[in-house]
DNA sequence: CCATTCTCTGAACGGTGTTCAGAGAAAACA
DNA sequence: TGTTTTCTCTGAACACCGTTCAGAGAATGG
């Protein structure tokens, strides 16, 4: 009796059908302007249909979270590796820049929005968001560990400073806190700043 | 004929009213769940009474963004002065950090809510932010020309990594992304990524 | 006292997220 | 096969939202 197993694979391939549109939607219309209803016309269901998939709409916001972290860690994995850990961190830093400003509404959805923070309140715990920080805290170990960071250094402050230095940047483009900065210079411009960070770092 | 100045001044009147009230929902609610209809009914008045004083929501938003400023300008003044230019530079992003970890609501809303930027992109400027900004520029050209950076150093560059760095901080910890992290040590820890931060500049 | 100007109301419009009784198809059982 | 059960889906309905605007009523000016 496969009927349980086609069962549970079309289900799975209606969840991923209303996430991938939901996602296209999202990215070319802004959070903002994306009705459950519009939702529902992409994937061609009346609008209740989704909520036998998905419990509300913080629910796709979410699953779809979870969707920009693993593409936001397979670009952050320049990070890793055994050459010197000084200079895969500031690659690391580079990387993370460059998603951002690639990937404005990705980000968004990982470190900026409300609605993902609520779930995370909510669960209590962030398993995708800390394996990139603990990404960045090997990085860090490895910087004390090889003597470029003092060895009392502590590691979590420091990664914290990192990552604080890079979101800021990133953040404050995205959310237009930066109207001096034509666009086509704001990735040259958070570039510079954060190149001026690791300087004086270095 | 003092009619026309009355008229002026409980114009005015009205317009304060309203915003203090949007103010105090906002902070105590939550800006998603403040509807024009609720300040209407805290002001006493009917819904589209409202509208003969703000042409939209959005205008609120931006008239409480300014308001918050001006609170934010003054905690940021403890930077302007004649003492050691790096010295108040590391105390103005201590001041940077307690205000916003003091005020969230207020810093939501200069730097993180999309609502004032869409008004500040179609000013296509941003006096409010510049002057904070300013600020900072000026005092980081201080310790240029004390000798505290080198003579080479770009000052809005180095200026823009300085607020990226305490803005990243803050912002991940009001949007929730430092689960890991007690809400009664926040504080703390951000201040100690800052220290790390400036005791690798200084 | 009348005409004008001004302020304010509250119903209405077209949207929103979400729920749920009931229709109809598919599966399981006899 | 026919019958019963299980499952999927619909779409109207609910309580909200921001915003508009004809018209009521008061204040002002002549």
């Amino acid at each position: 009796m496969g009927t349980t197993e086609r069962r549970e694979r079309e289900r799975k391939e209606m969840r991923d059908l209303i996430l991938e549109k939901a996602m296209e939607l999202f990215l070319s219309e802004g959070y903002e302007n994306v009705s459950m209803r519009k939702i529902a016309e992409a994937i061609e269901y009346s609008p209740g249909t989704i909520y036998l998939y998905f419990s509300d709409r913080d629910e796709i916001i979410f699953a779809l979270h979870l969707m920009a972290f693993q593409k936001f860690y397979k670009a952050l994995s320049v990070m890793a590796g055994d050459g010197d850990p000084w200079e895969r961190l500031v690659k690391g830093g580079g990387a993370y820049i460059r998603f951002a400003i690639a990937n404005p509404g990705l980000y968004e959805l990982m470190f900026i929005m409300n609605s993902p923070a609520k779930t995370i309140k909510a669960k209590d715990k962030w398993e995708e968001g800390l394996n990139s920080f603990g990404l960045l805290s090997d990085t860090v170990q490895e910087c004390v560990d090889s003597g470029k960071f003092p060895a009392e250094t502590d590691v979590p402050t420091a990664a914290l400073y990192f990552w604080g230095m890079c979101h800021g940047l990133v953040s404050l483009a995205i959310r237009n806190r930066l109207p001096m900065i034509p666009k086509s210079q704001i990735r040259g411009v958070l570039e510079s700043a954060f190149n001026f960070g690791v300087a004086k770092m270095g």
